[in-house]
DNA sequence: CAGTGGTCTAGACCACTAT
DNA sequence: TAGTGGTCTAGACCACTGA
């Protein structure tokens, strides 16, 4: 069951197991987790090992504790707005939206004006309905992601792929808010008229102990769509 | 030196007494503290109660453990951007930009149309050199703010004031981002012409039991100035 | 009432850092 | 090598919840 050879601390090893039945909906939300003491003869630790593992999940709001009660499945999955630390594609998933998303170019070599390093470039388009609602042009830096033009998945969660098939850690975004008034090429493709103003989002991802290296440019059609965002303390 | 009857936590009574050093200047940046053995023998706890103290200062980044070295006040203190959490105005103050703040409407009692309920509404103009920037509307819940009136404070932040008089927690925040055309009455305000594409922002705080106490509408004028925010997951 | 999570102790071994 | 933080054990007492 548990690896205390692996460099994964038991209590990570813990949690994975916990977020995994939890994910296969093993264990459902309001369903209440096995108390610590049981946990703890089932996985043969001590207790406080037990604490540290499901102190992971409280923190990500996966369970939540209720004293002398036990220890619940959240109700509700996190959930996302846009321009929240997880990605752009996941906020439209919990909300029902069809929303398709259309990749323009492809993951494709380019000289990066803000890295100032050599990228990787992408470009997608969101639509509602058929109406164009979200352009996001991204620039990952190139040294870092070598085999991203495999990973790439047009579906799959952008920011899942750099946690998880990168293992690089997310330290903190920095966001800039501006309306600007849409450029030929921009207007084209979020079909709107030109010089119609529109939301632009200058995202700078920064990763622990590698600085910046992922840049993003989105721009919005605020009136067909509302844009919102959820962040927690 | 701990009350063990206080009803707050032995960590969280070493977690404000190492935080007061550290905000009195006992502690500077970039020092280091006393080993968590010494700590243990200090305080007369156990080491993982001393961990579980610093522990949540280094969640809030107010100090950073390196591993065979020591534990080490942080270097910068955190930095806010605007639409963080931590309120409108801190943003400004650590830019070193001059931002005057004008108080447009005091404190006065509302009906709000949000809320649902009776509210206190503020409204107030920040501007940059004799610019205006930024025109902030607030709704506070008033059966949860009963003295707001005298304890506003136009210099102090808001946020603080919040978290410090009346002991509410922050649980989170949602916000929604919307380019409009400014208004006729917001337009003298902010002093553009009218029909002028401006970034709305529309911010609901929601706290702990309490449910969303406090709504924000933020009217920016994103031509005169970057508005940014920075997120940490 | 029994069971739960919240807190705490007094140790222990390890990997890592600095000297 | 000595000291540090990272992890873990095997207990303990408490306040609280729910039957």
């Amino acid at each position: 069951m548990l690896d205390s050879a692996s460099p994964l601390p038991l209590y990570a090893q813990i949690a994975a197991d916990l977020e995994a039945q939890i994910n296969s909906g093993e264990l459902l939300p309001q369903q209440k987790l096995k108390s610590e003491h049981e946990l703890s003869r089932h996985f043969h630790v001590g207790r406080p090992t037990v604490r540290q593992a499901t102190e992971l999940l409280v923190k990500r709001r996966l369970v939540e504790r209720r004293r002398g009660s036990g220890t619940y499945v959240s109700e509700q999955r996190p959930e996302l707005g846009i321009f929240s630390l997880d990605g752009t594609l996941a906020s439209f998933a919990h909300h029902s939206l069809k929303a398709e998303t259309k990749l323009l170019q492809g993951p494709e070599s380019r000289s990066s004006s803000e890295l100032g390093k050599p990228a990787l470039y992408i470009s997608r388009l969101i639509s509602l309905s058929g109406a164009p609602v979200l352009f996001e042009e991204l620039e990952f830096e190139r040294a870092h992601f070598p085999s991203l033009k495999e990973l790439w998945n047009q579906s799959s969660s952008l920011s899942r792929l750099v946690q998880e098939q990168f293992g690089y850690t997310l330290e903190s975004a920095h966001q800039t808010f501006s309306v600007v008034a849409c450029e030929q090429e921009n207007a084209n493709i979020l079909q709107v008229p030109v010089g119609h103003p529109i939301l632009k989002v200058r995202r700078r991802l920064q990763f622990r102990d590698k600085g910046v290296l992922i840049v993003a440019h989105l721009y919005c059609t605020t009136d067909r769509m509302s844009f919102t965002q959820e962040i927690r303390p």
